[in-house]
DNA sequence: CAACGCCATTCACATATATGAACGAAAACA
DNA sequence: TGTTTTCGTTCATATATGTGAATGGCGTTG
């Protein structure tokens, strides 16, 4: 049952449009869940009335957000809602440099590179570059990641002040592998280490096999964004590692020069 | 007011939730506007009257859908909406072996491959694997073109019955370029000669000194899906092209007897 | 410097939505 | 096959939202 505090006007976390909050509600159940949702599925997920669902699934359905069955009983998200979603990378101004400094990075390293930015305790993916010569592209636009857990997010925590660390960290610090840093402490020296060097590292901490280094593009402060390396983490010597961390760095900050050129943040 | 048929006019579909309804209106209006938008121009764009957008705004900001800035006048497309849009790619069994196709493809042809799917009058980039020597990405996951006016579309289009092509088709066939087919009935008889080969090419009518290829993945009937090969207009012979349209044909083919053994529809 | 126009915001009432309960159809179970 | 449960749908009313007009801040114009 959805308990819905009776007389409570002032707070501001209940106010808004309800149905719009539900509206936007149901679109992330359904980017959370791959699969045909139906109603008591929806109603299970979000606390909204089965009543209330019916109506909202439809109205969602008929403007193309989602997609029913023949039978109208089961929901899934519909192409609008990525043909939408992607222009959040058409309307930022960052972009078509990131593209450029990618292309250019991937050019001079060979290997896979990405372009994030930090939204909250995650990283998403914002544009990919992939290695000439590379079996399998494991990331994805617009795909998240827990910060703590990768080169990108690491180096982007280590922008944030304690107490803005302290806010943005979840509760527990998710293993994505066994050598996933799950220690508070452990992260925060890692992070003071970072800042010291400019560029983050990681090995099979986000994934088995796989290295990664990372470095803020400083063109706002603190960072949000960062871009990345993404290399075989059998085949990689800790001294490849280090002369990618610095071309990294390098081109992080000429790409983040042409952005205040431009005058963007 | 006491009239109540009279009095719903304009708004061909009145029915359904309205500030759903609304909401996602405002997200499109996001997506297709890539500056920052104040109240008064989304009441310009969508009618809605201001009093009606304050609440709706806040409300969509509070979740994370809209970013403001910082006296909170201006809006435009959060992350969220990024996030949220691309999970389409993961609820969506098909792309994982459309990806797989997509590499094997690239890999033999060395082109820049696209794998789409048709959307009402368009169609929309689902993925792409670049040239391994090209210079620059032009399309990208989730950006739509008229159908008609590229090699996805056509062979998309060409799938349709009659009637159907009539009641997809926009009243006026947007031109691309000069040599986008902008004659209803020059596109039929491209249809179906299309239909006929079972690949469709184009130079020009996308995109100048562009030509492309491009095949129905026939697991579904009629066909919404195809792949798709670009490459330089003016450096590919017709003979090239021609025998890039019979590999992605038999590459399409292959794909859809997976999907369909996999029992994916 | 004053008046104007533009715009976000607020308010009170009219309209739209939310929802618990009820219903019937279809699965699941026995 | 009979019974039970589950599910989508509908309806009437309580609640939330929509909206035109009024407000006041702010930058611009005369």
């Amino acid at each position: 049952m959805a308990h819905t505090d009776i007389a409570t006007p002032a707070t501001a976390d209940a106010a808004g449009v309800k149905s719009a909050r539900r509206a936007v509600e149901l679109l992330e159940a359904f980017g959370a869940n791959h699969a045909w949702l139906s109603l008591t599925d929806l109603h299970h997920h979000t606390g909204i009335p089965r009543s209330s669902l019916h109506g909202l699934l439809r109205t969602l359905r008929d403007v193309g957000w989602i997609e029913s069955d023949e039978p109208g009983t089961r929901f899934r998200l519909g192409v609008r809602a990525l043909i939408c979603g992607t222009a959040y990378l058409d309307r930022d101004p960052v972009m078509p440099y990131a593209t450029d400094a990618l292309e250019r990075l991937r050019d001079q390293v060979g290997y896979t590179c990405h372009y994030a930015r930090l939204n909250g305790p995650d990283i998403v993916y914002l544009q990919t570059r992939e290695s000439r010569t590379s079996a399998h592209l494991v990331s994805r636009v617009g795909r998240t990641l827990p910060a703590h857990a990768t080169a990108l997010g690491k180096v982007l925590l280590a922008e944030l002040a304690d107490d803005e660390l302290t806010a943005v960290l979840p509760k527990n610090l998710a293993a994505l592998t066994e050598l996933t840093i799950t220690d508070r402490d452990e992260l925060r020296s890692e992070l003071a280490f970072i800042r010291e060097r400019g560029y983050s590292t990681e090995r099979g901490e986000s994934s088995a096999d796989k290295a990664c280094v990372a470095a803020v593009v400083p063109y706002r402060i603190p960072g949000t964004d960062a871009m990345s390396c993404s290399m075989p983490g059998d085949r990689v010597t800790d001294a490849e590692l280090q002369k990618v961390g610095s071309l990294l760095r390098d081109v992080a900050a000429d790409l983040s020069q042409q952005l205040r050129r431009a005058g963007i943040r």
